[in-house]
RNA sequence: GCGCCCGUAGCUCAAUUGGAUAGAGCGUCUGGCUACGGACCAGGAGGUUGGGGGUUCGAGUCCCUCCGGGCGCACCA
């Protein structure tokens, strides 16, 4: 690894200067002729020395001794930077160790094996999922997953809410369409589910049931109802997720939290604090204390507590599941009840950083340019279901990812439809298949190339190190990734280095530049570009997997009939 | 009115968390190609990073302010 032989030597010229091997930052400069890797560590230290930038990065370009490091030159550049060009033969040692670790390659021990609760979707199961619960979906599925790539060992979980008033109007809904359906004359409530799922729904009731709450309007036969919507409504979600290849480790009820007595408990250690009080004939926490906007009602005058307590009840609960890093991903229209969980959490002593938050922006999705609204079924918006039976789970799921949570997403149907290279998934999968075809093409085993070929550094083409440059940054991608919980940047570099990958490869065209394809007449150079290629699709492969996106070996178009099926 | 998020090429978005000449894709323009998989390739043009001020060796990134957009501001969930 250059990267640390570069660091030790830098650590100890920089003892001298009151600094460490701890402090240096190396990062590969955008511009290829700031060298292969950089250091902003005189600039940093400067300051601290009241010296010239300058001056104190030739004072350690002075000193270095990178006998060992494998690098060719280094220069000071700039304000002060220190670039280090390596040998080729150094850039290309990257692909022994990502051969050697095949899948395995871009994973890490960060977490150290702690626990982290991945809390997502946690939709009520009124109707069926739309494009905000696909998002939120295919992100923290990815989230999830990228931390379980840097040693984290992760627990996916889906909380409802299985009671309350939403279950009431659903119930009350179906009920109404239940009748109607047997020929009575009944209207749905005013704020009532409208979409057709609910007929579907009253539809089962009947083959199920007959005519048995047709008359019974009592309190019981509503709850019977209810647990029957729910049941479907839940199975449907279930279906949907499935399908788009996300699974849970556990759904949570709301309902447990009062069987279990957790939300009294949760009152009571809220009283202790002394942070409650009684206003208007209504119970309060003080959630100012810590940066509400305004106190929060807990317990209402009518005796039953407001949303927000079993809210705070079931992140004690986590807590005390021993999950004692959790990241909750929900859309952004709930953030104002993020202020008020902390609050509470914070109340009840559970420290800072706890839980944490990724919140993402709506989806709006365009066809030709227009905005695409309206599903019959759904009553509103598009469902998920829809969406990713008309573009497939892997552009579907790409596609959510590849955009920052925090800002809202345009899913772009004309590209998600293509089937180019411009459209991005395609593009990443294309290239890998390309790879594989090349083992084909060649004959050879791709499970057994071997990377230790002493001739790596025949691998000195511009195109060449540009990729190998990429492919070593995989794992720190994967670190980053993870450490913000966001999977564009992965989305970002599978890009570039797809992109990368093509440009190597179709500088090899056969017919006009046989001297650079992969299957070359030279055994060495032949040899160390299966290598190469090797190393890239297991790259792109394992990208794509942190993703949940398939990686095929080959890629066959659909024809338009298939397409529009 | 208050709070959170966002504002970067014609469009959709990046920018290694304060680094060097702000990058990709789409679109557009100009060339090229009998193919290690044509589901093409190479190249060009395109920018006062919403405006203004500040912090420092250095700002798209941090602070202040203004403008514009989204969301939220219940004893609903």
């Amino acid at each position: 690894m250059p990267q640390e032989a570069i660091r030790a030597a830098l650590g100890a010229v920089l003892e001298g200067l009151g600094a460490s091997a701890d402090d240096v930052r190396l990062e590969r400069p955008r511009d290829p002729s700031h060298g292969d890797l950089s250091t902003n560590i005189a600039l940093a230290l400067a300051g601290r020395l009241h010296r010239k930038p300058r001056e104190v990065a030739e004072e350690i370009a002075g000193r270095l001794d990178l006998a060992a490091a494998g690098v060719e030159s280094v220069e000071v550049a700039g304000p002060g930077f220190l670039n280090f060009r390596l040998s080729s033969g150094t850039v290309a040692s990257v692909l022994d160790e990502i051969l050697r670790a095949n899948a395995g390659y871009g994973r890490s021990e960060t977490g150290g094996g702690h626990t982290v609760m991945v809390e997502f979707v946690s939709a009520n199961p009124t109707g069926p999922l739309h494009l905000g619960h696909g998002r939120q979906a295919a992100l923290g599925d990815a989230i999830a997953s990228l931390l379980e790539w840097t040693g984290w060992k992760v627990h996916r979980e889906y909380y409802y809410n299985d009671a309350g008033r939403q279950m009431d109007l659903l119930a009350r809904s179906v009920r109404a369409r239940y009748r109607q359906r047997l020929g009575r004359d009944e209207s749905l409530p005013p704020d009532g589910y409208r979409g057709d799922y609910v007929a579907e729904v009253a539809e089962d009731l009947v083959a199920e049931v007959g005519e048995q709450f047709l008359k019974d309007d009592s309190g019981d036969a509503l709850d019977q109802i209810r647990k029957f919507a729910v049941r479907i409504l839940r199975a449907e979600q279930d279906r949907d997720l499935s399908d788009f290849r996300v699974h849970f480790d556990e759904y949570f009820l709301e309902s447990s939290l009062y069987e279990e007595g957790l939300v009294d408990g949760t009152v009571e250690q809220l009283r202790s604090t002394g942070l409650v009080y009684e206003k208007d004939g209504a119970t309060w926490l003080k959630t100012t204390e810590f940066g509400d906007q305004k106190d929060r009602v807990m317990i209402r005058t009518s005796g039953l507590p407001t949303y927000f307590l079993p809210d705070v009840a079931y992140h004690k609960n986590k807590w005390d599941r021993g999950f004692h890093r959790v990241v909750n991903v929900q859309g952004s229209d709930h953030h104002g009840t993020m202020a008020r969980v902390l609050s509470g959490v914070r109340a009840l002593g559970l420290p800072e950083g706890y839980p944490q938050y990724v919140l993402h922006q709506m989806v709006r999705v365009e066809r030709d340019g227009q905005e695409v609204k309206f599903s019959k079924r759904a009553g509103s918006g598009v469902t998920l279901r829809e969406l990713y039976e008309e573009v497939g789970v892997d552009v579907a799921r790409y596609f959510f990812q590849m955009r920052k949570p925090d800002a809202q997403l345009l899913f772009d149907l004309d590209m998600a439809l293509d089937q180019s290279d411009k459209n991005p998934v395609y593009k990443v999968q294309y290239a890998h298949a390309r790879m594989c075809s090349i083992f084909a093409k060649a004959g050879v085993n791709a499970e057994k190339l071997e990377g230790g070929s002493s001739d790596l550094d025949v691998l000195g083409a511009d195109l060449e190190r540009d990729l190998l440059k990429r492919l070593r940054e995989f794992p720190a991608t994967i670190e980053r990734a993870a450490a913000s919980m966001s999977p564009h940047v992965l989305c970002d570099y599978l890009e570039q280095t797809a992109g990368a990958a093509n440009a190597w490869y179709h500088s090899g065209n056969p017919t006009r530049s046989p001297e650079l394809a992969v299957l070359v007449d030279d055994s060495v150079l032949r040899s160390a570009r299966l290598s190469l290629a090797r190393a890239v699709q297991i790259v792109l492969r394992n990208g794509l997997t942190v993703l949940g996106i398939d990686a095929p070996q080959r890629l066959v178009r659909a024809t338009t009939e298939a397409v529009a099926s």
